[in-house]
DNA sequence: TCTGGGGTCCTAGGACCC
DNA sequence: TCTGGGGTCCTAGGACCC
């Protein structure tokens, strides 16, 4: 069993140069929603010092006296970027899983090539389809893979292809590596292994597994065995259905009145349901929260509230007024909210949901047909532009990007221009 | 002054049942 | 004073991922 494991570079980086060359070999950070930190660093961002999740008002000096260059999260861009990414892997293997935005698991067995060769040719095709530059991991579990891909995409001499079975010393290779870096090991768990004198790749693979699995978790049980090579993640190719479907965001300012948080959850509440419907789902549960920031001066307070749906919905409008009407409960005043959200889960199929005595057939399809025609007006001519009155008409809960750039692919009026006659 | 957002899975413990 | 045992389901919270 030879698993793959294709990462993109920096992606939201990489997507932002594929369409800018002014980018390329300058240090570029995107920025989260909000412009609230960094979350994507081109390497030389990353040699600077620019560390992972800094806070963006602590890049102005590196803005200002270092050139960095900083840019609001394109997710349009992205989303469709990562799609051309896996249409073009997926042309390399019967068996792709897509398991994020920039990342693919793939079989690489009954291939002609060998290994190294075959990732080789995949690396470049996508370079060359997309502009987005791949590094490929090659081992025989996802967990030795993802690490085979860590070293591809560290250690320059592999240009960006590692197979860990072409390895000479594995053993020395496990030893060199943090058992925090490991994938499934976070901060938490590496810390109690690191009390039992277990702190790298290699002393965790060569560890006591029923002592680990007692200990600890059968997860980090199969994280040993996977470092052994023993297969315990299988390759997942179709992709499940949503479990859930959540919006949260920051507000940026301090909200205090209930107006506004019931503008706020009203507006998460759209969105949410929006990503329901658009898998054919219906939500059965939703939970509401809202958070007054413990940062700020004065006594924080966070609340969160669940409801039990009698009927699975994805109708925007009975979601609202569910979802103030919990708010309602929740709500104290006299603090300064930061932040609030929305999830939605345990989702049915929409075409088998129960209705009650109480519904009429007749009616669901009605609201069905509305929210279709909404969401369809909506994919076309831009996000919300078809919303409830009670999300508001100041705009508010929109997200800060004050340095977007364009939709370079997924708008006829964003797409990019080439003046021929000018010098690039 | 300004520190993201969207997911999944596991586990422990409570409620309830027989 | 002694106070079963086994099972299910649900929930909250933790941990981890990108």
């Amino acid at each position: 069993m030879r698993i793959a494991l294709a990462d993109c570079n920096n992606f939201y980086v990489s997507c932002e140069r594929a369409f800018n060359p002014a980018l390329i070999g300058k240090p570029v950070v995107v920025l989260s929603n909000n412009d609230g930190c960094a979350v994507s660093r081109s390497e030389e961002a990353k040699a600077l010092g620019v560390g992972m999740g800094v806070p963006a008002f602590q890049l102005k000096e590196f803005i200002e006296k270092k050139g960095l260059i900083a840019l609001s999260s394109n997710y349009p861009l992205y989303a469709d970027m990562s799609h051309r990414v896996m249409a073009t892997l997926s042309r390399f293997t019967s068996a792709l899983q897509v398991y994020s935005v920039d990342e693919a698991f793939f079989s690489l067995d009954g291939h002609p090539l060998s290994p190294t060769d075959y990732a080789r040719e995949i690396r470049s095709t996508v370079k060359r389809w997309t502009g987005i530059p791949v590094s490929v991991g090659i081992g025989p579990t996802k967990t030795l893979a993802k690490l085979a891909n860590r070293t591809a995409k560290t250690s320059p001499d592999y240009e960006g292809v590692f197979d860990f079975a072409a390895c000479p010393d594995p053993d020395e290779l496990l030893g060199r590596i943090d058992a925090v870096k490991i994938w499934g090991v976070g901060p938490r768990l590496a810390a109690s292994l690191r009390r039992h004198k277990i702190e790298t790749a290699l002393s965790l693979r060569d560890a006591d597994e029923r002592w680990i699995k007692r200990r600890f978790s059968s997860a980090a049980y199969q994280t040993v065995m996977e470092l052994r090579g023993i297969p315990c993640l299988p390759l997942q190719p179709t992709a499940p259905t949503r479990k859930s479907a959540v919006c949260t965001r920051s507000f940026g300012r301090p909200v205090e009145k209930l107006e506004e948080l019931k503008e706020a959850v009203s507006c998460y509440v759209s969105l949410a349901a929006q990503k329901v419907r658009a898998q054919g789902l219906a939500a059965r549960k939703m939970e509401v929260f809202i958070q007054a920031n413990p940062r700020h001066e004065g006594p924080s307070y966070s609340a969160s509230i669940g409801f039990r749906l009698g009927v699975a919905t994805g109708y925007t409008p009975r979601l609202v007024s569910q979802a103030l009407a919990l708010l309602e409960r929740i709500y104290k005043p006299g603090f300064a909210y930061v932040r609030a959200g929305v999830v939605f889960s345990d989702l049915v199929s929409e075409k088998s949901v129960q209705l009650s005595l109480f519904e009429s057939p007749e009616d669901v399809a009605k609201e069905r047909e509305l929210m279709k025609t909404v969401d369809a007006i909506n994919r076309r001519l831009g996000r919300e532009k078809v919303f409830l009155a009670s999300s508001g008409v100041g705009r508010g809960w929109k997200m800060k990007q004050e340095r977007l750039s364009r939709r370079y692919t997924t708008r006829w009026d964003e797409l990019l221009t080439v003046d021929v006659n000018k010098d690039l």
